[in-house]
DNA sequence: AATAATGGCAACCGCGAAAGC
DNA sequence: TGCTTTCGCGGTTGCCATTAT
C-alpha cells in the first residue's frame, strides 16, 4: 500500500559537516536531475543524506538564487509589520523578501527582533507596549478597551464591504495607489514621499489616509505580486504604507514629516509595530456609541440562543473551501474571521467577562 | 590564558495536510 | 476508501564564534 519510502530518516541522516556534499547537490540539482525529486535524488546519489535533509540544504543554503548579506533596515521593519499582521507564519513571511528563506527570517525574529521590540517596551507577541498590556490586566474583569476594539475592527472591515460603498471606494483608491507606486512607477523621491508621507503632511494634503483595509490590501497585492515572480518590482519601494506617527519612537528621532526620507537612511519608526487603536480611524470611538440595535444584537449574542464557539478546524476548514493560497492568505483570513463573527456573535464578547 | 556565558546561525525534528497507491 | 509516504511548515536543538569574567 502507498508509495514506497524514499529513504529512511533515522537510518540516512548524518548530523551537520555538509561542506563535502554540498558541491555534489548542487551538481545533481542542476545538472542531473533539476528540483523537486529529493527522494530520487537521494536513493540515486548514495551521499547518505536523506532527500529531506538535501532538500532543506538545497532551500537554505545552496539555492543560487538566495542572498547571503544581513537583512537591512527595511527587511526588519516588514518582517516585524508582518509579524503583527499575521504572526510567526515564517515562509509568507520569506516570500516578500527576495532571497531570504523562512529558516532565516525565523532566525532574525528569535535572535534579534524579539530582543529589540522588547527592549523598547514592546510586547513581540502582541506588539503592544507592555505598559498597556499591564494596564490591560490591571482591569481585568472590565477590559473594556479589548472588546471595544474587537468588535469595532471587525465592524470596520465589515462596513467597508458591505454597507459603505464610499469607504470602501476610499480603501480601493488607497490600494490603487499604491499598487500603481509599487509597479508602475520608477523608484523616484517624490513617488515615496507620496505614499509614504503621514496623512498630517501638509505637502501630501489631497492624499487619503491610509486606513487598516487598505494596509492588509497592500499586504496582499505584495503576495501576489511575489507569486507572479516579481519580487523585485515590489521590493524596490516598501510594500507597506506608513501609517502616521505622532510621537517619536526610541530608535528614530526624525521627524514625521521626513518619514521617507529617514526611511532612505535606513531609519525605522518602530511606532509602527504597535497593534494598538491608532490603526484604527480617529471617529471610530464616536461610531462605537453609535451601534445600531441590530449590530448590537450580532454582537451580544447567537441568534439560535447557543453559545457555541466555532473551533480552529472550523476556521480552517472554511480556509481551505475558499481555495486559501498563500497569494490571497491575508484577505481570505480577514474574510474568514468576518464571516465567523456574523456566524458566531458571541466571540466578539470579551472572553474574560 | 583559561573558563563560562552569550549570541547567531544552521540543521534537526515533529506535526499535519496533501498526494499516491 | 484507507493506508502510507511525501512535503511544507514552524519549533527546537546543537554547534561555533565572540565576549566577559
Amino acid at each position: 500500500m502507498g508509495r514506497p519510502p524514499c529513504c529512511n530518516d533515522k537510518v540516512h541522516n548524518r548530523k551537520c559537516n555538509w561542506t563535502e556534499d554540498d558541491a555534489n547537490t548542487s551538481t545533481f540539482v542542476s545538472i542531473k536531475h533539476g528540483i523537486g525529486n529529493w527522494a530520487t535524488m537521494s536513493k540515486k546519489s548514495g551521499y547518505g543524506r536523506c532527500g529531506r535533509s538535501q532538500k532543506q540544504r538545497w532551500t537554505n543554503r545552496l539555492k543560487p538564487d538566495l542572498k547571503q548579506d544581513s537583512f537591512t533596515p527595511q527587511e526588519e521593519e516588514l518582517i516585524i509589520k508582518l509579524h503583527a499582521t499575521i504572526g510567526s507564519r515564517w515562509s509568507i513571511i520569506a516570500q516578500q523578501l527576495a532571497g531570504r528563506t523562512d529558516n532565516d527570517v525565523k532566525n532574525l525574529w528569535n535572535t534579534k527582533l524579539k530582543k529589540k521590540l522588547s527592549a523598547m517596551g514592546i510586547d513581540p507577541v502582541t506588539h503592544k507596549p507592555f505598559s498597556q498590556i499591564l494596564t490591560d490586566y490591571g482591569n481585568i474583569g472590565g477590559f473594556p478597551k479589548a472588546r471595544t476594539r474587537f468588535v469595532s475592527l471587525n465592524r470596520e472591515l465589515k462596513g467597508a464591504f458591505m454597507s459603505r460603498p464610499e469607504q470602501l471606494q476610499h480603501s480601493l483608491q488607497n490600494f490603487q495607489n499604491f499598487n500603481s507606486l509599487c509597479v508602475k512607477l520608477p523608484k523616484t523621491e517624490a513617488s515615496e514621499e507620496c505614499f509614504f508621507s503621514n496623512n498630517q503632511d501638509s505637502s501630501n494634503i489631497n492624499q487619503p489616509p491610509v486606513d487598516l483595509l487598505s494596509e492588509l490590501q497592500a499586504i496582499k497585492f505584495v503576495t501576489e505580486a511575489s507569486n507572479y515572480n516579481s519580487p523585485k518590482a515590489v521590493f524596490s519601494h516598501h510594500p507597506i504604507p506608513i501609517t502616521d506617527c505622532s510621537t517619536s519612537s526610541p530608535l528614530s528621532s526624525s521627524s514625521s514629516s521626513s518619514a521617507s526620507h529617514s526611511l532612505a537612511e535606513n531609519q525605522v519608526n518602530w511606532c509602527d509595530y504597535l497593534l494598538d487603536d491608532a490603526f484604527l480611524p480617529s471617529n471610530f470611538k464616536d461610531q462605537e456609541d453609535e451601534l445600531t440595535v441590530e449590530e448590537k444584537l450580532v454582537c451580544g449574542g447567537a441568534q439560535d440562543g447557543s453559545n457555541n464557539v466555532p473551533s480552529t478546524k472550523d476556521f480552517e476548514t472554511s480556509l481551505s473551501t475558499r481555495g486559501t493560497s498563500s497569494s490571497s492568505f491575508v484577505e481570505a483570513m480577514l474574510e474568514c474571521e468576518n464571516e465567523m463573527f456574523m456566524n458566531f456573535p458571541c466571540l466578539s464578547e470579551d472572553p474574560f467577562y
